[in-house]
DNA sequence: CTGAAAGCGCTAACAT
DNA sequence: ATGTTAGCGCTTTCAG
């Protein structure tokens, strides 16, 4: 076992100080252009890595940036992990992705480690719940919340969707083509959007005069168990003739508690889903849904990760309903 | 700004050395009970942090995964991201995700900034290509292949996929129920997966005594583009009644060519998909399709890390052909 | 039980 | 243009 090969070794090697290999490495115009050659030559020779961890105890910092998510199976989230790990590519980071689960705990934790490594920032869709005193000094880590915010005293920076005006247009769309039941299936108060979400959903019921149905408003902790077992419900129920959804893991288990429901079903209730996965669009003639813009929210994130420290700015993008389903 | 909580700050503050707190905050039995209660408290209540960098330096090693991956949007890939990304978290594990794009110098680049952190693992799907010479030396990074495998002198370890046999029994299957002009899109000899599935297609052809069409045969770089393009032609042509996909994006990218040329189409062509979607159950009435036992290849690589460092173990798991679209 | 010294790989700041 | 020193945070080794 060849033991690591380090600027010292290669120095030694070459019968010079380490130092010169360290300037001529790093391409310090003080070094004699036969000796920078001879270095560079030999430490491509040798299999030279520079030492990330060497970096980094020196206080250089590190080019690492963490990504929270709940998973990374539902489109959304993959897709900006993607568009964001492209980015991490160009600018030569490390994206180190950490699955909470929506578990504020696991999320604690991933905060936790990536602190340890010194991450530059970490870019998180917070959990529900409270996060406690524990983790309060992030020290040099700065935090971008992500579609979801977290209440606190400083202001963090923060990404989110403005989708109260979609909701509403949706239920108003709903309304418009003649449904009088209108159910509804998202996050409990646990969360801010959650409880923004729902408002909408209500103001849109107002704004087209319908009767809120309490039976059929259903919230509590967002999953894609959650929203197949409310879709179930609602579809046994038979009382509604549409279903908004207002989350996107909610959204896929609604939807497929109608498509597990089959083709009878399917013609009895209208859909409008949440988040946009590509098959919305060819999914039983076309699943209309509440669209959010991945890609604007990834590229902001890059943005604000480059940009200068100031933490504390807000950006919200806003969601847009799109409705489909004219064939059938 | 306060500057960085380290033991020797810990150990200035409370006027000991700072090996009592390093023996205190690692559980060493050494140490008065007393002092490691006013060490531990102490420390929480400035908010230390272990420098992960520190202790790398050392060579006590990193916690570090690396994930190499084409893309991280196709849902094979999430998923298996996501199971490894799981597992990761249970062991405390940094997952860092780079994406090649299937660009071999992307490739390399990631490998080399993996090395830096002194990643202790790679999982890597190959890029097509060859990597030269630039990365012989891995140092002590592991490295594990997942579906495709590279040809190299030192047998590395890998995790394939047996499709031959799924992608046989396609073609038998639409030879079975009556096709006689069937078409295949796939990965070129780049890849030695390329060539298998393409000789297991053919085989297929010629075990069901189906006259093999050479224009009906698309070989290429496999990306979703390259599936769309192809599919289209072959729509165009109007000679396939039928087509089969070798590879994750080629099958997506065909689907929506398929989706996009409308229903009339849809009915004349039968599909054959690479990879599960979660979505093709419902698309169509059912897409049929080569299902690949993701979280199996996954737990297995999670298995590998674990597992001893004898590299160049090699492990296969069967592919297995789904048919659907019974009902219309 | 506690402490002092050394060294992991690297670079900024001074020497030469 | 090149060399020396020191120190980043931590643990192992050897002394108390």
């Amino acid at each position: 076992m060849s033991k690591r090969v380090t600027i010292k070794s290669i120095a030694k090697d070459l019968g010079i100080s380490h130092m010169t290999v360290s300037r001529a490495l790093s391409d310090n115009p003080n070094v004699h252009a036969k000796t920078r050659e001879a270095v560079v030559r030999r430490a491509a020779e040798l299999g030279y890595v520079k030492s990330a961890a060497a970096k980094a105890m020196r206080g250089d910092g590190t080019k690492i940036i963490g990504l929270l998510l709940p998973n990374i199976v539902n489109e959304f989230y993959a897709r900006f992990a993607n568009t964001l790990a492209e980015a991490c590519e160009e600018g030569d980071y490390h994206l180190i992705i950490h699955l909470t689960n929506d578990d504020i705990e696991l999320e604690q934790r991933s905060l936790q480690r990536l602190l340890e490594v010194q991450a530059m920032a970490a870019i998180m869709v917070p959990a529900p719940g409270d996060p406690g005193e524990s983790l309060k000094r992030l020290g040099s880590m700065k935090i971008i919340q992500l579609i979801r915010q977290r209440r606190s005293d400083k202001p963090t920076a923060s990404i989110l969707v403005d989708d109260e005006a979609a909701i509403r247009d949706a239920v108003i769309h709903l309304a418009g083509i003649g449904h009088r039941a209108i159910a509804y299936i998202g996050a409990d108060a646990a969360l801010s959007s959650g409880r923004s979400r729902l408002s909408a959903f209500k103001s849109g019921l107002l704004a087209s005069e319908v009767t809120e149905i309490a039976e059929l408003i259903h919230v509590g902790s967002p999953s894609f168990e959650m929203g197949r077992s409310c879709a179930r419900r609602i579809l046994e129920e038979r009382v509604a003739t549409a279903i908004v959804c207002g989350g996107f893991e909610i959204s896929n288990g609604a939807l497929t508690a109608l498509l597990e429901a089959g083709k009878g079903v399917l013609e009895e209730v209208e859909f409008v889903g949440y988040g946009d996965p590509s098959f919305y669009a060819w999914l039983m003639g076309g699943i209309s849904t509440i669209r959010i813009p991945v890609d604007d929210l990834a590229f902001k994130a890059v943005d604000m990760l480059d940009g200068d420290a100031s933490s504390g700015r807000l950006v919200s993008f806003p969601a847009e309903l799109t409705v489909r389903g004219g064939v059938s």
